[in-house]
RNA sequence: UCCUCAGUAGCUCAGUUGGUUAGAGCAUCUGACUGUUAAUCAGAGGGUCGUUGGUUCGAGUCCAACCUGGGGAGCCA
């Protein structure tokens, strides 16, 4: 790869053992201090949470350049890396030639080197990355998302793509952000008086879509192994620190594989990010430990090394029955688990995290195979401390005939579906497959208790800002 | 959407049972200092108290509505 000049990363520099070499390093500011004729700047570019030290002797230099260079500014240092006479450094570098490609007017730039609030730093997502919190939590999501890349690839899945613009709301997974080129003023309207949308763009009703399942199953059904990873869409007035209006989905659809077959993958896959981002990114993640969450380093290698309870829902029903605990809801087979309930089972009672299997079909999805009993599914949620389901998934049921049943009873248009039930008349097979919400999955690793603060902009009700 | 807490200087907050001229720390600016580590020390500037309306002789403080943010719940991933 060629380089642009010359410049060397601050993560290189750490560990450069060329002392006394001249080097060029290029960042923002972090802080500036020293005394009149000695200054010490702390640089960082991003490549790591630690910064560089640059010493200036001031006299050295031109008087107004110096004054220029304020937190937030950006310069390009020229030096020599030397090892540091002070501590809390082993190398710095003795600057030569300082050229500043941009001020930060210390009047109105936003960030101080005092820490802020995460709340403060949300109104200013533009340049929260520039912060030690944002810096870290964004190259652990990226760590986190190239992880899930390598995992599905060095394990034989696809990735395939599967439409943002989707012509059906067969899911029901939530309210859909409509698509329409139509003037919302005036729309042309059908003899009946409603929105004619067969004027519009796509000769239908179109909307955003809230999930990329269906569409992946038809994938599976022909590669074998496939996965989506992309952003999805919900138009639900949710205000919560564990709900996003946009957020990246990632959804594994596996043919041949049953409940038990997709429950091994889930916690697999689990245990493998987490590891991933707990031997790549360890500075980030010890920083973060640090500053917000005492127990995450902890909690991250607990999740690793254990294995995940499985139990089914009645299971699950008879131990909050007995539990020890008063509940806001009432614990009744049939209903679904609430997050007070989900958080005792985690929490409480088996102290890892659970996956809980066989829920009443009346609270899950369509598609999900019916078990022989007549009243459970083969469905599989996993839950995990402090965030509740973190995964939802299902064997999905192949027999075309009990599936068009299904979506008879709980009155879906069939006609929408004509080509997901067409996989089922022609080489139907069993398939499995599950959903987990990247960014709540980002949560959990970085400890960030707000998923606004895990998204570099967040889409939530009544903010659409950057 | 519901419950609940909050909104006072650039940031984080204090402000007593309603009472004269609204405070602190940090940041900023000026000055001091040759090795600092969120440097330190001295001084200065900085406010329509979220918005609108109301109660009152008098409102940062009480009441109402709205807006914004936090926490919890629902919907869910």
């Amino acid at each position: 790869m060629k380089k642009e000049n010359n410049r060397i990363k601050v993560k290189d520099l750490l560990v450069s053992e060329n002392l006394g070499k001249e080097v060029h390093v290029k960042g923002w500011v972090r802080t500036k201090r020293g005394s009149r004729k000695i200054g010490f700047i702390a640089l960082n570019d991003g490549s790591t949470i630690h910064n560089i030290q640059i010493v200036v002797d001031f006299p050295e230099f031109d008087e107004q350049t110096i004054k220029l260079i304020t937190t937030g500014s950006c310069l390009g240092v020229k030096g020599t890396l030397m090892k540091s006479e002070g501590h809390g450094q082993n190398v710095e570098i003795h600057a030569g030639q300082i050229e500043v490609y941009g001020t930060a007017d210390p009047d109105s730039y936003p960030l101080q080197k005092k820490g802020h609030t995460l709340e403060y730093l949300r109104e200013i997502a533009h340049l929260r990355f520039r912060t030690n919190t944002f810096g870290a939590v964004f190259r652990v999501r990226h760590t986190m998302a190239y992880a899930i890349h390598k995992y599905f690839n060095d394990n034989g899945f696809y990735y395939l793509h599967t439409p943002i613009i989707t012509g059906s709301d067969a899911e029901g997974a939530g309210e859909m952000f409509r698509v329409s080129v139509l003037d919302h003023l005036d729309p042309p309207k059908t003899s009946e008086g409603k929105v004619d949308y067969e004027k519009d763009f796509f000769g239908k009703e179109t909307n955003l879509t809230v999930s990329g399942q269906l569409e992946a199953e038809l994938g599976a059904l022909a590669l074998s192994e496939v996965y989506t990873f992309g952003p999805t869409f919900r138009a639900e007035n949710s205000n919560t620190p564990r709900h996003l209006a946009e957020f990246w989905m990632i959804e594994p659809e596996m043919a041949f594989y049953d409940i038990n077959d997709n429950m091994d993958l889930a916690e697999d896959f689990l245990k493998y990010i987490v590891r991933y981002a707990l031997e790549n990114s360890p500075d980030d993640l010890e920083f973060l430990n640090n500053m917000y969450d005492k127990e995450l380093l902890e909690r991250l290698k607990f999740v690793v090394e254990k294995e995940f309870v499985r139990a089914d829902y009645t299971e699950a029903i008879e131990v909050l029955k007995k539990a020890d605990a008063k509940f806001e809801f009432p614990v009744k087979w049939g209903s679904d688990l609430q997050a007070e309930h989900e958080r005792y089972l985690v929490e409480k009672h088996y102290k890892r995290p659970v996956i809980l299997t066989d829920y009443p079909k009346e609270i899950k999805a369509f598609y999900m195979k019916q078990n022989t009993d007549g009243k459970t599914i083969r469905a599989m949620d996993v839950l995990f401390p402090r965030l509740g389901e973190i995964i939802g998934g299902s064997q999905r049921e192949e027999d075309y005939d009990k599936l068009k049943r299904r979506i008879n009873e709980l009155k879906i248009p069939e006609k929408e579906l004509w080509w997901y039930l067409e996989t089922r008349k022609f080489g139907t097979a069993p398939h499995s497959g599950f959903g987990l919400g990247f960014e709540r999955m980002v949560q959990f690793v970085t400890g960030m208790s707000n998923i606004r603060d895990v998204i570099p902009f967040p889409r939530t009700p009544r903010n659409a800002e950057f």
